[in-house]
DNA sequence: GGCACCATAACGATGCGTGATGGTTC
DNA sequence: GGAACCATCACGCATCGTTATGGTGC
């Protein structure tokens, strides 16, 4: 029977590849990749081959569709289009995917924002702009793994602190830290509790209150995470100048301040 | 020179696959990756063909691996990293990209929550969930074309209108509109102004004052609609069964009533 | 006979992961 | 000599888009 006879009798129910996929808004060439994999093959051929698709094959479809409209894959697709699925749970867990989609790329639309706002209408060069986004989405993956350390509370105080620093007044802190760390490395062979020892920690816990604001909550994150050195990433801990020696002294150093204090 | 005499003269400049990649937070492969892209190729090599990175290609690497993270192809990273690419304007590109794809995501997410949100708690066997999946995933591509025709405002109120109506009036009113096409397809032959003309048209005026709700912006938007039938998405046509005889006939019934209520 | 549609086959694109195989360093 | 690196292929993945080549329907 040809598609005219079926159209003619008044049940036609079969559609070749281009009507059937204009139907239902897809491509032909995804008809035939569907077909290939299995997916959705047509209720019939017709005698020469071509494929011929019913309303079975159409509500399959729509349902491959709208699984790929919230980022299922072909093969889950696959699996959930058998008989015992379990849609429930993969439902679940596609949307938590998905969440953290959105929150990587929330991330980066924050970072070229940003960027873009310090640079805004000044007409900087190019190798500016790339410092700046450099910048941006360091910040951006610091958030995620200082998180482990510092409290929400802690991250949001932070982050309000370091807005309204100037970037000069932040760059003048780095430089601060850093000449800290060379200082204290060449006084590795001196007492901690000595002149030169005392002089450091004083400048120690001045860089640290400068930092936390006196914050008890931002000072708990500091903390933990200094002691968790072992576990960041790799690239901060060879950016961090604190090597276990200088963590040693220091510590040593301040103990011993605290100590005349007491006394 | 070998690594280890460098690092004896106090120069260590050069690095080897491994470590290089620690430091940039890499895989190997990926160095290799884009070692055979030409994206960043090592300072030098050793004799045995080892890849030895110095410090400028680290600079480079984080600039590539900076870029790739606010999702720009390795492709354009190469023409980026070109001493006269027009950084700016892709900046900007990119980030319209980027919201575009969340506005995406957040149809998926939404899509999911709402049929969650269905089924919640109650043990719906799986094509119930499709079913709603669909409706949800429909609505969302609904909410995209429609947006055309709809003002902003008028789109909120149809969304605040239909999330008080309950599911069972949605699919009364669904049932309500198929009746109707149906009724009038039958009576294709009939006078419009005649009384079956005119039963049908008050139900249509009926049906269309239950859905604005009279409100004339949704009705403004709705008659933009449906005067643009040939520029919908081919599964909304199929999908509608009011064919343009129908259209006419109803059009005509409807000034009919009109004008007898003028006499 | 010509135009629109059909089929199959095969390469392309994206960014590496993952072996396989064999050499290098210490 | 053995562990830990290094190098170069080369296939795999996901989802079709895109020709290329040749048959079919009307």
């Amino acid at each position: 029977m040809r598609l005219e006879e079926a159209v003619s009798m008044g049940t036609k129910e079969l559609y070749r590849a281009k009507e059937f996929a204009n139907l239902a808004g897809v491509t032909v060439r995804a008809l035939h990749h569907y077909d290939r994999l299995g997916l959705l093959r047509p209720m019939q051929r017709s005698e020469a081959g071509y494929r011929l698709y019913g309303l079975r094959d159409f509500a399959r479809l729509e349902q491959i569709v709208v699984l790929k409209f919230i980022g299922i894959s072909l093969k889950q697709i696959g699996r959930l289009l058998e008989p015992d699925a379990k849609l429930h749970g993969v439902l679940q867990k596609q949307r938590e995917v998905l969440l953290a989609k959105r929150l990587q790329l929330d991330k980066a639309i924050r970072a070229i924002s940003n960027a873009q706002r310090s640079t805004q209408s000044r007409k900087e060069p190019d190798w500016k702009l790339f410092q700046l986004i450099i910048r941006e989405v360091e910040m951006q993956k610091n958030l995620e793994w200082k998180g482990k350390y510092f409290s929400t509370e802690a991250q949001a105080k932070v982050a309000a602190r370091r807005s309204q620093l100037s970037p000069q007044a932040l760059e003048k802190a780095n430089r601060d830290w850093a000449k800290l760390h060379r200082d204290i490395e060449a006084s590795l062979n001196e007492d901690p509790a000595g002149p030169k020892g005392q002089e450091l920690a004083a400048r120690w816990e001045k860089l640290i209150e400068d930092f936390t604001g006196g914050d008890p909550d931002i000072l708990r994150g500091l903390t933990a995470m200094m002691a968790d050195r072992a576990n960041w990433p790799a690239d901060a801990r060879a950016a961090s100048r604190a090597t276990p020696e200088i963590e040693v002294f220091i510590q040593k150093a301040v103990e011993a301040a605290k100590y005349k204090l007491v006394c």
